[in-house]
Formats: C-alpha cells, structure tokens, sequence
DNA sequence: GTCTATACTGAGATAGAC
DNA sequence: GTCTATCTCAGTATAGAC
C-alpha cells in the first residue's frame, strides 16, 4: 500500500506541480479567459497536447489551482497560533494572503468570470476546502465577537465578505504602482483599514480593546 | 452653428447611445473579454457591422463606456450639495456608485483586463475625466481631515484606493445572492465598513465627530 | 449607413506517430 | 506520456450590395 512511487510517476507529479505553478501565477497576471494554454505549456516547456494529459480542460486545470490555493490558505490558518485572540488570527491570515498576492500573484475572485464559476462548483475539492475555511474563519468572527474586538452590529456574513475582498483587493497593486511604499507598509496598511476604517474614531480609550498597534499585527503569522 | 441635428442625425446618436447602454451593461455582467460583438448588436438589434460605423474597435467601445461612466460620477460628485461636509459626500458618492452597480451593472475596474488598460490610456477622454474626478476627490478627503472626520495617518492614496475599490467590490453581489438584506441595507453594510471598518471602536463619546449614525447618510446624494 | 457574407486569427481540444 | 500536426469554433474585423 506504501509503495514508494516510482521514478516516472514522482516526475509525472512534479510536472503536474509545475503546471499548476504557472497557472497560479498566470491566473494572477491575466485572469482566466486571457491565460491561454499555450502560455501554460510554454513557461512549464512542455507541449500544449501534453497538458491535457493532466488535467482534462482549461476550466478543470483552473477549478484545481484555485483548490490548492484554497487548501493552503486553510492550512495556514490550522497552523495560526489558537492562543493567539481570534482578532489577531483574522488580521494575520488576511496579511498572509496579501503577502502571498505580492510573491507570487494569486489568483483573483472567481467572480470575475462566470464560466469558471459554474466549474468550481462542480470541482468537489473546491466546495470541501470552502466549506473548511468558511467553518473556520465564521468561528474565528464569532470568537473575536465575543472578545469585544468586532462589532457586533453587524451580520457575520458582511464581516466575512469584507475581509475575503479585502484579500483580492486591487488597491494592492495601484498603491504598489505609486512605488511610495515598502510591502509590508502596505499591507498594514490595508489590514488596518479593513479593520479599523477609515474615518477616525473618537477619543479611543488608551489600551481598551486591542484595536491599536493593528499594522504590527498583521506580521504575526 | 446651432442647427438643430438633422432627424437621422438624431437617429445616428440614439443608436450609438444604444450601443453605450449595451456595452454598460454587458461590461457589467460578463466583463470585458466575455462580451462579445455579437452580443451588443444582437441586444441592439442592430447588425454586427454596423457597430464599427460607429467605434473603430472593440477597445475603443469599451473606452468610450468607461469614459461615459466616470463622467457621469463626475457629474454626480459635482451635483452635491456642496454645504454639506465633506465626509458626508464622499460617503454619498460611494453610495451612488454602489447602486448604481445594483441598477444596471457597472464595468468593473480596467485592471481586470491589461489590454483594455491600455487602450484607457489611448483615451484622452478617459484621462481627463479620471484627473478631473481624482482632483476632487483629493480636495474632499483634505477638506474631511481637515474637519477631523477621517485619519490624518493615513496617506491620501490609501483612502482614496480604499474608497476606490470598495465602489467595485464584489461583496456586493455576495451579500445580494445571500438574498437576506434589501438593497438599500447592503449599500449601507458597504458604506459603513468602508468608512468606519469592522472592528469596534472603543467607547465612543456621544455625539463627538459624526463618525456615527454612518449608514443613514449614505441616501444623501 | 445599414445589412449580409466572409476573411482572418487565436485558442481549446483531439489524433496519431514514437 | 510526450510530441507534432490538425480540427473546430468563436469572435474581431472587413468587403460589397443596396
């Protein structure tokens, strides 16, 4: 059952790490309907016929990249220290998920185009780690709630979807662009501001609930 | 030199309106790669061919909408009562542009599709409108700091990409699908969290800096 | 200026040799 | 399994009749 794999299949698997490499990174770059799979085939070196051989079409080499992008988001946050406060988990894992987009460009929202949208769907894999980062992080916001460090007049639901666009957001790239700034400048930045806003808050009472010192946070991962 | 347009004259610019609205809305719906020729002339009614009469390409129809639309947000912004402060229309034109999302979807941003990009910046058009909006946004979010509504730690750039993006986010659609919120509640969430964040301020002050009571003013406009 | 018909291109997917 | 070569089709853009 523990059969080591064998010479060709262990290449076999590294190629198909190669494929989904530069589909992550394409994906990143032009989004689905512009990554062609002869940009795919052409920056792994292999031929575009051979590609098929792995994954069965463009919608299914994409359902698949996003899944593992998907599971190792999950994966960093299983790995997030639990003693940590639940705010401080929620401002490390989106600073994590920025500083992924500034290596190695992420894929965007699968919102952008419909057609892989039904696809995902359809990709078990995809709904399962959802549904595991969806558990998780509702969790963590029900937590931070409870220790006073989010508002809690709002839906869980807005919270949530505030934070996952804050993730894919291209403020990311135009402040990049301005080149005024280093990285992790930025990424506190956005993390702060998806936090704590931007309006100012009245006279915050000094060291209360943890809202302050936020850019630091953001590196705790 | 103030002839009245000719009845096919009139006619000519319905139609290339037509082809605007088309485009509006396609562009909304689908993006910039997915919409097709096909498409807006089938919408139309009209033949395929005849699009070109009217745009020389793809791109330039596709520059020419986005140009429509940022001038009619700075039609928008200028049509604010200019009494009111300032935090209070930068809260009024994020609002607008958000249902205006929810009337008749609006493209999303050019950074979604490089070669549109491109072509944008082809667009004098584009350019000037873009510059005209930025000029005054930057004298609004001044004027805001000035008032002490919004931080004064923030670069200006940061805000503005924040407020920027959040009029494109796509939280919009997913709260809208969770179907649990009216239209005028989600705008409100949007506005809300962009401005003041998610985190709990630390015992507000009554009636300090008019941080609160956010989600009412967001009807303004 | 609007229509129908068509040329041309890029890209997803497949077939067949090795 | 990987390659080269090819099929197919959608979509942009153009030509020519009216």
């Amino acid at each position: 059952m523990t059969d080591r794999p064998s010479f060709k299949a262990r290449q076999f698997q590294a190629r198909e790490d190669a494929i989904l490499d530069a589909a992550n990174r394409l994906l990143g770059e032009k989004g689905y309907d512009l990554m062609s799979l002869d940009d795919i085939a052409a920056e792994v070196g292999i031929a575009k016929g051979s590609v098929y051989k792995h994954f069965p079409s463009k919608e299914a080499l994409a359902a698949a990249t996003m899944t593992r992008l998907l599971n190792r988001t999950v994966e960093e946050a299983r790995g997030l220290p639990t003693a940590a406060p639940a705010i401080d988990r929620l401002r490390a894992l989106l600073g994590w998920c920025l500083r992924e987009r500034m290596a190695g460009g992420v894929p965007r929202l699968p919102s952008t185009s419909p057609g892989l949208q039904s696809s995902l769907l359809d990709h078990l894999g995809y709904l399962d780690a959802m549904e595991a980062l969806d558990t998780m992080l509702t969790a963590w916001v029900d937590e931070a709630r409870a220790d006073g460090a989010l508002r809690d007049d709002l839906p869980v639901a807005v919270v949530l979807f505030t934070i996952y666009a804050r993730s894919c957001d291209p403020t990311l790239e135009f402040l990049r662009a301005a080149g005024e700034w280093s990285d992790d400048e930025i990424v506190a930045f956005m993390v702060d501001t998806c936090f704590a806003g931007i309006g100012k808050a009245p006279a915050p009472a000094a060291g209360s609930t943890g809202v302050e010192a936020s850019g630091a946070v953001a590196q705790l991962g």
